[in-house]
DNA sequence: AAACATCGTTGAAGCGCTTCGATACATCTC
DNA sequence: GAGATGTATCGAAGCGCTTCAACGATGTTT
């Protein structure tokens, strides 16, 4: 491997200022620059992440969370996923995938051995584990997602609450009096995972004000549960004409069911869907949907823990980042295909 | 941060001491190590991974790069990082995270920063760009996934050939003469991503050989690409009694479609699905299908990989690694609920 | 009892980089 | 033209760890 003495070297120069080519933090002279350039190119020379790591105290890494559950949409965590290493990579860092396995003493390990400078957790729930540790580390932190207690924390998410009543506010508009929500597996609000709660939250609330009727049901997602789910629906609430898919799973099996029971999509009942842009427009009738926006997501998350990298060794005495900051994304509600008008009561004019 | 050399002042020992402790690399008595183990609990010491790094030479770091094709099929993917991540972990590894965004020079940067000891690709193309990248490399990789030429390389991946003719076995043995094959988007199989042909061409070798006849056609996933798929195939060969589908984006919506066609499965249709299990069982119909062991391919990776990795730095002097290894998973189909005898003929018995 | 291993421990030399003065020279300023 | 100011470069001190050679203290062999 060459190293940044062999570099200065060839260059005829000394160390120091091969460092300080690289790293911009003095001036250099452009003569200079450039043959120490020129010397890095020759001698295909990439500066060794360990020590770079050692004597500046950064690793230029940045450690994502990502806790697995099975009951979870990939896809969704997958584009986070990816979002987060594009943009840290734009901006000089590498991302280092931490699963759940290891629990929440991942946080003080990459923490305590200086592995990565920041942290992103995913899948955040109400009363996270993490949230104690988070909280005490003195590198920064950003979660995905909206905790119970988000004090002195940062938050990035989907306004959910605001999604909620967007759906109900659209469906309401149209003249629907019986909307049902299909929600996300009864384990995922039994973790308290604050997405679902307050999607729903957001919906009966604006529903409320509307003088809309709710009616909620947790589906796996499954072909079989979603069976269940809208039978359970329909039984309860036969004049149900608008439903709320919250659960992306859902949504292939519930279209393929409306189809065969003869409910027409949107003449007899409305679908409204909370998935990405691309989930929503691959279906059998290309779906009104609020978006679930993954990549500014993790564009965002990125790029706020980097600014609170940057305070913290910044002008920012101490402290710095350790305010609350809780930034939800507005929903952004698309009309395609599958919402209409309120069929009218049978019987009436 | 606490260091090194305050756990063996704390202890009383010297630092070096405390290294072999942790190492391991040359005997301690007891009574030492347990004073020196005491030490390090009580302060809360966490090795530093830079100086680690750079001190030994070795990062304990295993990249990922996992080129994210919007045409790929994202859970199996997923599934494979995680499994990546979690045996890594269980090994004393972390692993970085790398997307395509960057290109092959990924692989230069990180090999020559010294910031990974070892390297996964997934999803390698039959001609991939980075595999020049991969030979020259001081460090060991592995592939999941096979290339057209994978001399000097080692390679992990499930037997698609095998699965291909496992599908047309079983569906030869229960009197099928007319098979259509549903397959990846076109765009797959133009990238020449190895799994799709070798699938397809396992399926058309087996058929041949028992005489049954294939039809093989691509399909991107959506419905609507589902729903002319499977027309032209209905078009072109009305009496196919069975379909394998190898993009599991298409199930739901062939399934779909096939009850709305009036078609019965497996009475009038029977369907082999390559899939994930639990993509299978949740299905309208249970899936007769040939898993994809993603969890058994990202750790194997994991393990070939370190493996290599322990030769090179082990006895073995030099070129170690440099042999070609190709370890194909052996598939395994599983008999569910979509797949029957072959209808007989209309007009005979 | 001398010679020789063996065991457990230590001191010191780096690993390759960043960064803080210090230095040398050129340019201004009054 | 003496001092102040600025610009470009260098030397050297570390960052926290691993590892090698060496050492004293035991135990073993003859």
């Amino acid at each position: 491997m060459v190293t940044l003495a062999e570099v200065a070297r060839h260059a005829g120069v000394s160390a120091s200022t091969v460092s300080y080519v690289l790293s911009g933090k003095r001036t250099i002279s452009t003569r200079t620059r450039e043959r120490v350039e020129k010397s890095i190119r020759e001698l295909g020379y990439h500066p060794n992440a360990g020590a770079r790591a050692l004597a500046s105290n950064k690793s230029n890494i940045i450690a994502l969370m990502m806790p697995l559950r099975t009951d979870m949409y990939v896809p969704v965590m997958m584009e986070i996923a990816i979002a987060v290493a594009t943009t840290a990579r734009e901006r000089g860092h590498d991302v280092l995938l931490l699963t759940g396995q290891e629990g929440p003493e991942a946080v003080r390990r990459v923490v305590g051995s200086g592995l990565a400078d920041a942290m992103i957790l995913m899948d955040v729930e109400l009363e996270d584990t993490r949230l104690s540790l988070v909280r005490e580390s003195p590198r920064p932190a950003v979660l995905i997602g909206l905790p119970a207690d988000p004090s002195e924390l940062t938050c990035v998410d989907l306004d959910f609450a605001a999604t909620g009543r967007l759906c109900a506010e659209h469906l309401a508009e149209l003249g629907h009096r019986d909307v049902a929500v299909v929600g996300e597996a009864a384990a995922v609000y039994e973790r308290r995972t604050g997405f679902a709660e307050r999607t729903l939250q957001g919906v009966r609330e604006r529903a409320a004000e509307l003088g809309v009727r709710v009616l909620h049901r947790p589906c796996d997602g499954s072909y079989e549960s979603t069976a269940g789910t809208l039978a359970r629906i329909f039984d309860e609430r036969p004049a149900t004409s608008a439903v709320i898919v919250q659960n992306e799973a859902a949504i292939g099996p519930m279209l393929s069911l409306l189809r065969q029971q003869g409910r027409a999509v949107p003449e007899d009942i409305s679908v409204i869907a909370v998935c990405p842009e691309q989930v929503a427009t691959q279906q059998s009738v290309a779906l009104t949907s609020v978006a679930i926006p993954a990549q500014e997501m993790g564009r965002r998350a990125v790029e706020l823990v980097m600014a609170k990298a940057g305070a913290a060794d910044g002008r920012a005495p101490t402290g710095a980042g350790a305010e609350t900051l809780i930034e939800l994304l507005p929903p952004q509600l698309t009309v395609r295909a599958s919402t209409g008008p309120a069929p009218t009561p049978t019987g009436a004019p």
